[in-house]
DNA sequence: GATTAATGTTACAGCCTTGTGACAGGAGAA
DNA sequence: TTCTCCTGTCACAAGGCTGTAACATTAATC
């Protein structure tokens, strides 16, 4: 699992400290920033996932913040929750026009805010829905989330199945391992380049006794390849 | 595809059309009702998709309004989103026993009501609607509300039998325990992811004593996938 | 053919996911 | 009220998967 990076935006320190403790606990990465240029600061230096954002601050309102994110063509679409000290209608409606993607009203429970940290994340992906991609007798159906060769069920664990379905994806190119890693195991992580050798050879020894081999292919020096083309 | 018409009901003008402009920028079509009996009119009159209703309104109120059109044939499969000024149990669960397929708890951000509109209506489109679906030696009953497996019927809870029912109705595909609880939970609340393993389980062991197992099966790092092929 | 670098293979300890039973609180019935 | 059923959460157990290291094998260059 790749863990995700949060940035608390938040005047006091202590608010800041309770916040990265419940954040930290649940295993997101946390980043502070004191005032909104800080924040502003941050956002580019280190893109973040999303922003939890208190809406009372000094010198750079929330607001505004918000507003010049929304107005960059990188952070337009940065999912950002605000931190409310209570519903004032004025705000709420500035809020939403502004494209806030959701409030949490304190007081709350860390658990409501992992809660809706993770309904926020969830929403804002693109939902990665895809068909069912053949290639000879390899088949791939992403819904049902199963692999058959020859009609043949293939079990293949979480990551191989990512790997297989990557390649599928992506036939006939070569990918060298950083680019696997970075695609397959999304990023984030700090894995061995090795480390995908391994996978491959899984993946290979999975497809081993149906296939006459050929499908994952080494490109010496460069990485791998997926191809249909027997041979 | 078919533009979708969604009546939106609230007493005030303001907030209409704040709904309106959200909306019309997601490209719905949007009818507007400023009391329950208005509303009434416009449902009989141009049969809308969806409905979005505020709770708190003068006259007819939003219970009221419910009642009556979940007692017609015709409106009585009306997808209804309510709006609630706050998280109040005991109305919660009113509008739960009346039927209302969804809430969202004001301050709401547009995204999240778009994310939760399409989520009602793609819940409401696989006409998840009363009849028997039968899969191997599983029966289950939509309108009598039972299960038979073998013809021997089956306990369940309210919430196994809605789990089932969901699966049944969407075999082969996996739905990782975030789905499951958007789509099985009307979530009005925030529940623990792991709460779906639970019931998966208390399915399984409803089903265990009958069946040869490998209905309900685990995808390991993706979530459950209801399957009739025996494994 | 020898040397060196890259890739194939295997084994394994630790982590992460899932299975499972228990439990307290809530809602409804009696 | 008290009782019963149901639900969500937790804690612990079990088992599968993963990343690495270590060793074997193959390819490339000279």
């Amino acid at each position: 699992m790749n863990t995700i990076k949060i940035l608390v935006v938040d005047d006091e320190a202590p608010i800041r400290m309770m916040l990265r403790q419940a954040l930290v606990r649940h295993g997101f990465e946390v980043e502070e920033a004191g005032d909104g240029s800080e924040a502003l600061n941050m956002v580019a230096d280190s893109m973040p996932d999303l922003m939890l954002l208190d809406w009372m601050m000094p010198n750079l309102s929330g607001i505004e913040l918000v507003q010049k994110l929304r107005r960059d063509e990188v952070t337009k679409d940065l999912p950002i929750i605000m931190l409310t000290a209570k519903v004032e209608e004025g705000d709420r409606v500035k809020g939403l026009d502004l494209g806030v993607d959701d409030y949490v009203t304190k007081p709350f429970s860390p658990r409501e805010l992992i809660a809706r940290i993770n309904a926020v994340l969830r929403r804002s992906n693109p939902a990665e829905a895809d068909g069912i991609i053949e290639h000879g007798l390899l088949k791939l159906d992403a819904s049902s989330h199963r692999v058959t060769i020859d009609s043949q069920l293939l079990e293949l664990g979480p990551t191989e199945f990512k790997l297989l379905r990557f390649f599928m994806n992506n036939s006939e190119k070569v990918f060298s391992r950083n680019q696997l890693l970075d695609r397959v195991w999304s990023r984030g992580s700090f894995i061995e380049e090795r480390t995908v050798d391994v996978h491959i050879r899984r993946l290979r020894k999975a497809l081993e006794p149906f296939s006459v081999d050929g499908y994952l292919q080494t490109v010496r020096g460069s990485g791998y390849r997926f191809s249909a083309n027997t041979k």
